[in-house]
DNA sequence: GAGTGGTCTAGACCACGTT
DNA sequence: ACGTGGTCTAGACCACTCT
């Protein structure tokens, strides 16, 4: 008796793989289920709460909660410093500075991170190693209207995502994740040939409504980014 | 006054997107938030606990709750049933059936499922289009040791995966998201060169520990899939 | 209108980890 | 040992939304 909300939450998530409540069924309200449990409703409460977030279940006020129909609705995933990453799997880290330019914002940056007309940006392109071999190729924008120390900033030795996290907070981000086809660059620093095709993330972040940085990162060929739930 | 867990999460996400509590700093303790919003500590509770679910802070007993050094963490990636997908850009979903082979699981399917030794898989290609365009290629494969009813079952006018969410729960699943080149099989269906660049991703399911289905897909060139957080 | 989940409270005890 | 978060309780009122 006196379930903990631990215990409820695995009770009704077994009856849902087993089952016993069928997909698109209605399951007992908080006060039935908090009987049956023998403990208090806030702890019903949070367990089907944390199944409802989870995308397990779906909660109407008056209508009661359901089991959802297709309950994989989404997955969560890491986003690892690539150092980190990179040492985590064992391997050594190892960081170049290939290019640094100062530059009026291209048209298709302006676009993507909505800046003004004459934004300033420093754009950096570098790359990651593991145990000496290519593994990920960075293409770095910087806005100089909210980072004017970065124009001082010094990235020959570390990573401007480092730099960043350490500078500035941020508030909101968007990620894509796609295939693209090397080309003679990438393929150069990379180590494969043109055309491969590789995997490849882009994120913008924003502070206040206002650009921080856009990037493009290359991963080796082969890549692969995994999760489970 | 008497603020809400929300008002209460807002804020300190603002103070610490604002910088006033730096990355790595220690943030007042509940029983303090609690006396600053006017609010029962349950309620400060739940917010600090939402912003270090959602990976804003991290919390220790007795050490307390610091600002995390890089907040960005995790992102959370819905993942539609193709057909929802399509509709919902407002397009039209078509849906054929390529191939169907019942046969003895390949070993890297076995291996990949851990499957045992004489495993029969129903093998299914299926193609996905929007407004008549192709738009995913289904290589999917389903265990018929748990899920003897898919040999009967008709999967030329609707998709497996729908089938799939109406018969069974799932307990368990893995997710990968990667780059392929397209092969001859997969220019044909998808419309596009050998060699190109794909976006794929691949997913297990299992059940109370045991292997249901395996699927790749494999999107159009130039597929991206984008969130936000 | 009425039934359901959504939230808040004031207090209590516990579990953990730092000191 | 002690300070912190982790959780539970019993009750209350509110906000939706279905009928």
């Amino acid at each position: 008796m006196t379930a903990t909300y631990r215990d409820v939450k695995a009770d009704i998530l077994d009856k849902i793989t087993r089952g016993v409540w069928a997909p698109g069924s209605l399951i007992p309200n908080e006060v039935e289920l908090a009987e049956t449990y023998d403990c208090a409703r806030a702890t019903v409460n949070r367990a089907v709460r944390e199944l409802a977030d989870a995308g397990m279940v779906e909660r109407r006020r008056k209508a009661g909660t359901r089991v959802r129909m297709a309950p994989v609705r989404q997955a969560r995933f890491d986003i690892p410093l690539v150092r980190k990453e990179i040492e985590d799997r064992g391997a050594r880290y190892r960081y170049a500075l290939v290019h640094r330019d100062v530059l009026p914002a291209p048209d298709w940056l302006r676009a993507r991170l909505k800046l003004g007309g004459r934004a300033e940006v420093l754009h950096l392109v570098c790359m990651h190693y593991a145990d000496g071999i290519p593994y990920q190729f960075e293409d770095r924008w910087i806005s100089l209207e909210i980072l004017p120390q970065a124009r001082e900033a010094d990235f020959s030795q570390s990573g401007p995502n480092e730099w960043l996290v350490a500078e500035i907070p941020f508030s909101d981000a968007e990620i894509s994740f796609l295939a693209v086809p090397a080309d003679e660059t990438l393929a150069a620093h990379l180590g494969c040939r043109a055309g491969d095709a590789l995997f490849q993330t882009e994120r913008s972040t924003w502070w206040q409504g206002r650009a921080i940085t856009f990037v493009r990162l290359c991963f080796r060929p082969g890549h692969r980014m995994t999760t489970r739930y």
